[in-house]
DNA sequence: CTGAAAGCGCTTACAG
DNA sequence: CTGAAAGCGCTTACAG
């Protein structure tokens, strides 16, 4: 069934006929009823390809999703998505690991599909200094800022990180912590636990805690597994350990099932925080005390903005989105 | 930069740069070498709108996905995309609300997308008795079954939910409950849900187990807030409950803070099992007695059968995938 | 208001 | 082995 086929059925031309279908004012009344009478007997959909063919422009917008677990971004990506479909725009998605290029798969995103606009949840910096200039769309980045980045099309929402891990820095210090461990984020390959990492060494420093690095570290991936693993060795490391910051909220979930294990328990025996502030933090025993990102600002900025400038490219905004310090059980003051 | 500048470019038709940009073989290899070079230098691509307009097929598979935060599928998805990657594959998921038409959603992809197999994650057989014959490439319905429909290109790999909490359910039993919950699911419109909960009550028959649906079971989505609001619920009802049956981990996580909050201990003062063996069940406190489906097999299974009736359509299969009770720390005996 | 026609960028018989 | 040409299903000036 092509538009040939209305035509015939219809008695009038595809040229009238592709008129009803793209809501052209220069169609008669009685011609549109007519066609449009047909298209609904008949269930007809036009081409898509052949539409963009034609049009030499694609209708939707990409998403581009780095970690297939991060229950953040699916957060975020569930919000994108509800006010994208309340405008009638469909997006499609794309998961890739939270290691990966995600400059490199935006970049066969525009050769296969030439999306409209791309939103990026999650970036790593460094792919895009060069390669991103192939890119000519509206991009949005979340939850990280690019604002070090100087392209007129590539704009970002974010938190804080570093503001924030530091804040979780001095609200445990604030509660007599002395000894600290951070756990998650490769800080060569990751964005965001790097700028969190720098937050926390910062807060140490201000308020004269001892941190080893080598030891005090443990760099893992935004796993509960890695989390998990990572505490374990955290807490061979430094016995002494009181405070454990977790570089996200899942991290943080393997983490106290960690210290649960060691049989000690949380928070009397040692706090814990996370980030990120996802819906799991506020179910598990005990709840965790946390940076909580807002995913509802972030969305709807970025929605806004893209929706602008997909009509009417402007220049680039970089706007931190205020975050908020959930206190809640996991934390004890000593 | 279309195939016609590197036609020109290479001093070739276009005829012949799209039997190299093919892999067809009858092409001499000095102008194979020769075209490669020109779009290796020029970096074309070719536009995937002309090509797939023109050889009216497109070249992906299509992911449907019910319910954007259901870590079960997010599992599976991750799995599958894998092995699809590993061959090359590329597919494109979409997202719908656990209660929407998937069907209708394969219905308008296939329309707009026109891809060469399905796999639905996630599947009401109500969506599918009409609608489905609409549908003419390869599916595979993962985690239910499609027994009961009788369409050649649709098969599943699931998990016999019905056995499965039964087993539940006898577990239980065994250990000396007596006064039984179930929350979770919408019985009318999930069909997971309600096979689920099939099993528990047959479960409750053969074990001689007091059961007042209107009381003992509370319906509710697949959330965490859900299963939360479920359970208080449940326990103002039934205040003597011992024994709680989570239609799904993600509702468990919900029980079990919710018994915590009215001040109760799991599973001291009520024992909880969850379905579906996510990570989040081994990781949180206690961990959880759940059933285990089998994702790594689903995976396998149905991308090996999707790779092969893509290229030799066959018939339809349905195979149950074993199943495992994993005992941990939720269950007590009383 | 409407139709006939060109053309979007490819692929693939057909002829040579 | 290669090129010229038709055609995939649309959209959009152009002419009327």
């Amino acid at each position: 069934m092509t538009i040939k086929d209305i035509a015939k059925l219809s008695g009038y031309g595809v040229g009238t006929v592709s008129r009803v279908l793209n809501n052209h004012p220069d169609v008669s009344d009685k011609a549109r009823d007519k066609i449009l009478a047909v298209i609904e007997a008949s269930n007809f959909q036009p081409n898509s390809n052949a539409r963009h063919l034609k049009r030499q422009t694609v209708s939707s917008l990409a998403i581009i999703v780095k970690g297939n677990q991060n229950m953040l971004f699916l957060d975020i990506l569930e919000k994108i998505q509800m006010l994208l479909s309340e405008h009638g725009e469909p997006a499609e998605v794309s998961y890739i690991d939270e290691d990966s290029n995600e400059v490199e798969c935006a970049l066969a995103l525009c050769r296969e599909r030439n999306p409209k606009g791309i939103f990026f949840l999650g970036a790593n910096l460094n792919y895009f200094t060069d390669a991103f200039k192939n890119i000519e769309v509206p991009c949005i980045v979340l939850t990280n800022s690019v604002s070090s980045l100087d392209y007129d099309n590539l704009s970002s929402f974010y938190t804080d990180d570093e503001d924030a891990s530091y804040r979780l820095c001095s609200y445990l210090a604030e509660h007599g912590h002395k000894h600290f461990g951070v756990i998650g984020g490769s800080l060569a390959v990751n964005q965001i636990a790097s700028s969190r990492y720098k937050g926390c060494i910062k807060g140490f420093k201000e308020n004269n805690i001892l941190f080893d690095e080598d030891k005090m570290y443990i760099p893992c991936r935004f796993s509960m597994e890695d989390g998990y693993q990572a505490t374990l060795k955290l807490l061979d490391n430094t016995p002494d350990v009181t405070a454990i910051i977790a570089l996200s909220d899942t991290i943080a979930t393997g983490a106290i099932r960690a210290i649960c294990d060691r049989g000690k328990r949380v928070p009397d025996d040692i706090s814990v925080v996370g980030f990120d502030g996802i819906s799991l933090s506020n179910y598990c025993v005990p709840r965790l005390t946390t940076i909580r990102q807002d995913t509802d600002a972030m969305a709807i900025k970025s929605v806004e903005l893209m929706l602008l400038q997909t009509h009417y490219p402007g220049s680039a905004r970089n706007d931190s989105v205020p975050y908020e310090l959930l206190e809640r059980e996991s934390v004890k003051a000593i």
